[in-house]
DNA sequence: CGTCGGATTGAAGATACTCAACATGAGTGG
DNA sequence: CCACTCATGTTGAGTATCTTCAATCCGACG
């Protein structure tokens, strides 16, 4: 039989005899144990290689302030555990190990062999994605870790940035053409409430929100508020080349 | 200049000229318009073609019970709505357009060609990373529309589900081995409030959580507490072939 | 036998919810 | 042009879920 991944990739797709002998190949390769609580992956850290969870239990988390901490995803068997890592620059959150886990690391060079299989194009798409991803992981910390005030401020700024990205936003305001009610179902809370914290800001002076366009009168405090770190946007460019885009959001990170 | 998406892919793949020009060509095919509170895509569609937003603001999201509606995301000028649709087989939840919205139709023969660029293998991982995104979303109703009763008994259903899936569990019992504290940071609430809600389960006879492994007592009353629905999980194989897995997993869906 | 991580329980308090009334403002039809 | 309606926003009061803090218990392990 086949390794865990096959297993479970072959949900989806079907394999080519050959395929599949590749792919079960691929975790043939060196494996490595980790202790419970030892750290698998690191924020920050560009993978150099994918791992396999071959048993064991890891988890991925976020360490916040003041000791919370946010477990966003658990790793069984047969799961990968770094492809964002490995296919973006680095890890915008840790892995660990749960309880004492093994992991396949799967040979540098075949998954290269994989990478340079794809187009740019369809990298580009892949990261994307990834980005997608990295961006909902937030949204859990935001409603699992973060009381109303944070999780809106942070939501906003985050719009800041992505509107900013695509060149929609100047400096401080952007189009958010939405309802609180709207932006009730989005935070997980009630309208009512969203109303009652939205004043807040407003009366604070941190925000105004008016014609469906969002001002941010203090950027910096609205940023500290939401404890907001842009890394998981994955906004930093790996090449050099121009910096259109670095100045249009590079300063919000 | 190009479109908005090729601006947001730059910002991590470099282009070449040709690849840049095929990029700017993808989005120049028909438009749609759809209107304020109009569905873009549905759940449990799978969509024909993917769909670039290039002005206005659409929302992914979920109708659950009671009214009750969870915003997952946010779609902006240069984000793509559907690729999770055109890669899987259906799509998992809604998009809605929030405002007057108009889309790129992104024409099928080019997408196609990525696809079939690529090797089933690389398609394998990709559907992999979508479903991973797909648990994520879960995990965003879980803490923004459950209640701690809900939320617990969504994740150990879906943990049930999954390994069986890898075929670690039997019909109504899987290893975990964590600790109450663990499942509090991946719920987002207290080990304190973990502790009491898990007794509640207990007592009514509905779990049994011992030597770090679950037991569910009746699983069709967990699954309804749940309110599960797998499809979520992409199980559904689109291929005819060995029923093995269906048998592992199916009739939990 | 003592210690330590984890589980359990109690009581008090806070954040966020529910229900419900009322305000505002844009759009519609008389 | 005004009255009406409907969606959205605002405010108040009472309540509940969940949190916080703290004590206690339990079982594994040295």
């Amino acid at each position: 039989m086949g390794n865990l991944l096959t297993k479970k990739l072959e949900q989806f797709v079907r394999f080519s005899p050959a395929e599949r002998q590749r792919l079960d190949q691929l975790a043939e390769k060196r494996r490595k144990t980790y202790a419970p609580g030892e750290l698998i992956f690191k924020e920050g850290k560009k993978a150099e290689f994918v791992l396999l969870v071959v048993s064991g239990l890891a988890a991925r988390c976020k360490i916040l302030s003041e000791g919370r901490r946010q477990i966003m995803a658990f790793l069984i068997p047969g799961d990968l555990c770094d492809v964002e890592g490995f296919v973006l620059n680095a890890m915008d959150h840790d892995i660990v190990a749960v309880t004492e886990t093994v992991c396949a690391q799967l040979a540098v060079a075949d998954v290269e062999e994989l990478l340079t299989e794809m187009s740019a194009l369809t990298r580009a798409l892949w990261w994307s994605t990834m980005t997608e991803s990295a961006v909902l992981r937030e949204r859990i910390i935001d409603q699992g870790s973060r009381d109303a005030r944070e999780r809106i401020c942070h939501l906003l700024y985050e719009m800041l940035v992505r509107y900013r990205v695509v060149g929609l936003a100047n400096s401080h305001s952007f189009p958010f053409p939405i309802t609180q009610e709207q932006l009730a179902d989005a935070t997980g809370m009630t309208p009512v409430h969203v109303n009652r914290t939205l004043s807040e800001l407003k009366t604070e002076g941190l925000i105004r929100w008016k014609d469906k366009t969002v001002s941010i009168l203090d950027v910096p405090r609205l940023k500290e508020i939401a404890q907001f770190d842009g890394c998981y946007l994955h906004l930093e460019r790996t090449f050099q080349g121009d910096a259109e885009v670095a100045e249009r959001a590079g300063d919000l990170l």
